[in-house]
DNA sequence: GCATATTGCTAACAAGAGTTAGCAGGGTCA
DNA sequence: TGACCCTGCTAACTCTTGTTAGCAATATGC
């Protein structure tokens, strides 16, 4: 339950955005060598460089807080209630965010293979708007 | 549109609590001077810190950090946040999905440009605790 | 009165975040 | 073969976070 190597992690981001060190660097306001130092995890970043390098990599700040450690999976709630609160999306927006989350779960569901006690399964599937 | 003083934020959740500096550091893990010193404004804690001392005011991590300016509103009650923290999606799918639902916004945001609907919003938020 | 805690605060230090300047190595184009 | 540019990395420095030790002031009890 430790900060599982948050360096790699933005490494392996960076590199799949295609992006060198330095450009990561300006769009996040950073020296490059602090970006270097970072993903070797010779240093570990604030809270404010990370919430900067999440925005230069089009990643949101709770999942590089979550990360990194500063943030629980317990700090936030389901996807699909969040949606189901939206005040700024139609309904048939919802339905439609609705079934891509529950698309890509089916997805992981069978790559992954081995089952995982289905708990909040089906609880909630029909409670729009 | 920088932190609006986490200091006063912390001290008046401490005398609302009626606890001492000092009961307050050890609880958090942290020497009482400075609590002293974050109190007062003159140092800035970290984001481990801020959540230390929010598990020892019984206040929710995102809420501290959105105190502190440390996670933006859209941040912390949201679909986006959701996403982010749920731990059965990929990273290309949170992408995706944060992707998608952000364009429903702008479709959403274009369409009812006539008026700037006032923006509700409240000065205090107790959503989480 | 005189001790003894407990309050919040300050000074000086140690540790780590983040900086600038510069390094070697690998393209590319003349 | 240059001269140039871009890649990632290192060294040395500055500034801030967080520490321990100790201060004066307000209780509280004897």
């Amino acid at each position: 339950m430790h900060t599982p190597d948050i360096g790699s992690f933005i490494k392996d981001l960076r590199e799949n955005a295609k992006i060198s060190l330095r450009q990561l660097a300006e769009q996040a306001g950073v020296s490059n060598a602090y970006i270097s130092q970072i993903e070797r995890g010779l240093r570990k970043p604030s809270a404010e460089v990370l919430a900067s390098i999440a925005g230069a990599l089009r990643v949101s700040t709770p999942a590089m807080y979550l990360r990194a450690g500063l943030l629980g999976k317990e700090d936030t709630h389901g996807v699909i209630a969040a949606i189901a609160a939206d005040p700024e999306l139609t309904l048939a927006q919802k339905q439609s965010l609705t079934q891509i989350y529950e698309t890509f779960r089916r997805e992981n569901a069978r790559d992954t293979d081995r089952d995982d006690a289905g708990a909040a399964e089906s609880a909630v599937e029909e409670d729009y708007q």
